[in-house]
DNA sequence: CTGAAAGCGCTAACAT
DNA sequence: ATGTTAGCGCTTTCAG
């Protein structure tokens, strides 16, 4: 049943040449002339002739392929970076290999091996909230397969790596909020062992420091980054009676988690309690009020790893670890655009 | 600086042993020894081996590997099902070639190409909203490669499929809404030249016929499946002042736009207008009020074509086509709750 | 239980 | 301009 595929050989076979004029013909060769390189690519046409992509990665070692580690797709964040990831690749007539580690060290270990056992020319990856043994990374090292790291970044030395600078983002936030009068400001951290949870709230601190306003203990809570976290800090203060006037949330997920809380409570936004989130997402728009946040642009994260990657992959020598930080931008909606008195 | 990757050959020769005899030690072959077995398994442990897939799979014949073809990846649907897919071939030892089209028919029949030439055991595919030309499935067909269609199917006969029964969750929602006692409801109908739009909109219509409720041509509006269109649809109708009681949106961003279009000219949904859609995400939770919707079990679209695609894959000769149709559920939320007067 | 031989489909290097 | 030779790293016979 299964139409056995069409190779060089075949077309070789019926043109009366070698597979090698072949091969080289349909690769544009300039060995070739141009009569015969057009028969050529005719009778392959014709034939239907597909190239086994295995059997030439084998014999030219290189895949033209960019493995792609996430810890999630069905994500905002993580799923405009792969669209912006694919299409650059697409452009560039690479390959991309993706694989979801679904947040589990052990899932992201194994697609890394199996990464690098289907040759990709390089690696991109956001790392787990748990990965704590880099010992996978030096493996890669080792092979000599370019790695950057995007947005989650361990603290290995000389590693490529695209972060946002994420402090800065929380200072922007709360030095605005600040500014428009707010004092009692908390802040929903999620969990400060991952990177992006402790540049946040060392943002949020350093900006309460500068700015000398006191920074309330009580309203600093840990726990996680989706939206039953952020129901259940926001119902815990609330229950205590000891709601700031501005919650600063470390992902937007825990800000609708406050959204939810708040309306169960009759608590209205923004006036009871205002919210700023970090991370952008188009329903951000929709939510009643259109929520405030520091936005990350994605885009240019994607640009700037594969900009790395490709031109490591392209140089023949060593090349030199680069490190960029991206800056975030303040998307000022309905929420945490003027001082509400305290409830 | 690209430090030569182990072989099976390195291997061999650090033992003394034949490659053959690596080859089958590390697939645990019953040929050979536990001793042996185990002697190899420690040593290519030791050395850092790790296989190289294209050689295998160039040997073996078979890769392991199942394409997957979708317009969009940044989108609560498809992220939730390329996530599944992706969790279901990782229990199955498979891996998943993600290839995105971006609604772009040129781009699709490219990546299926590519897909052939990687040689994947099959493919799984959700085409673009212009795919009209299906010579790309024929070929693909006589390569004699599975392929199991999902939630959009181009009309072509004995294809596998995993579908949506559109019209029935339209129906559902529609007959809810009537028995909740609405008589004016509208339609925002996205294109209905692409399956889902036209399907929901013949569910539409024929819940209204059954029920004998006048349908008011000028309350189906066709143009789109994002947020400005049902925005902009909205706003027609009302500057017209000409709003129905309940507005059923063929997608869920478009009943985002209608929020986004009610706010803004101060009508209070469900009071004023209610709404309910087609698809559910996650935010709607969020939403003020909370958005009822028609949800589409993505993990069952998943698990239906894995299921059929393995299967195919597994079996030698020639297996029925299947088509699977999946039910809709109704989930009630804060909107199309009670019935509201018109305005 | 182990290994020698052959080949998967393609390409790079070296003739002719 | 075209072809020959060799080999990428692995697996599948088939002999020992």
């Amino acid at each position: 049943m299964k139409a056995k595929a069409i190779t060089l050989n075949d077309i070789a076979a019926k043109l009366n040449v070698s597979t090698v004029t072949v091969s080289k013909a349909l690769r544009n060769h300039p060995d070739i002339s141009p009569a015969t390189t057009k028969l050529i690519k005719n009778t392959a046409e014709e034939l239907g002739y597909t190239p086994n992509i295995m059997a030439r990665n084998l014999s030219a070692r290189k895949s033209n392929t960019i493995g792609l580690v996430v810890p999630k797709i069905a994500h905002f964040f993580f799923g405009s970076i792969i669209e912006n990831i694919y299409d650059i690749a697409f452009e560039n007539n690479y390959e991309i290999i993706l694989t979801v580690s679904q947040e589990n060290t052990e899932r992201e270990k194994k697609h890394i091996q199996t990464l690098l056992a289907m040759k990709v020319d390089g690696i991109i990856i956001s790392i787990t909230q748990e990965t704590r043994d880099y010992e996978i990374f030096e493996i890669v090292k080792r092979r000599g397969v370019p790695i950057v790291f995007i947005d989650r970044i361990p603290q290995i030395e000389n590693i490529n790596s695209v972060a946002i600078n994420d402090k800065n983002g929380a200072i922007k936030a709360i030095e605005h909020a600040i500014k428009l009068g707010y004092k009692k400001i908390g802040h929903f951290a999620g969990y400060t062992n991952i990177n992006i949870g402790r540049e946040r709230l060392l943002g949020f601190k350093e900006a309460m420091e500068r700015n000398n306003i006191a920074i309330n203990p009580d309203w600093i809570i840990e726990g996680g980054f989706g939206e039953n976290y952020g129901y259940d800090a926001f119902m815990r203060l609330y229950k205590q009676n000891n709601l700031p006037d501005l919650i600063f949330t470390v992902t937007y997920p825990v800000a609708l988690g406050v959204y939810m809380a708040a309306a169960e409570v009759g608590l209205k936004i923004p006036d009871d309690v205002d919210v700023i989130c970090y991370g952008n997402a188009k329903v951000q728009n929709f939510l009643s009020p259109p929520l405030s946040c520091v936005d990350q642009p994605t885009d240019k994260i994607s640009r700037n790893a594969m900009d790395i990657i490709l031109h490591n992959i392209n140089s023949q020598d060593l090349v030199e670890p680069r490190n960029i930080v991206i800056e975030t931008d303040l998307i000022l909606r309905g929420t945490c655009t003027k001082f509400n008195k305290a409830t």
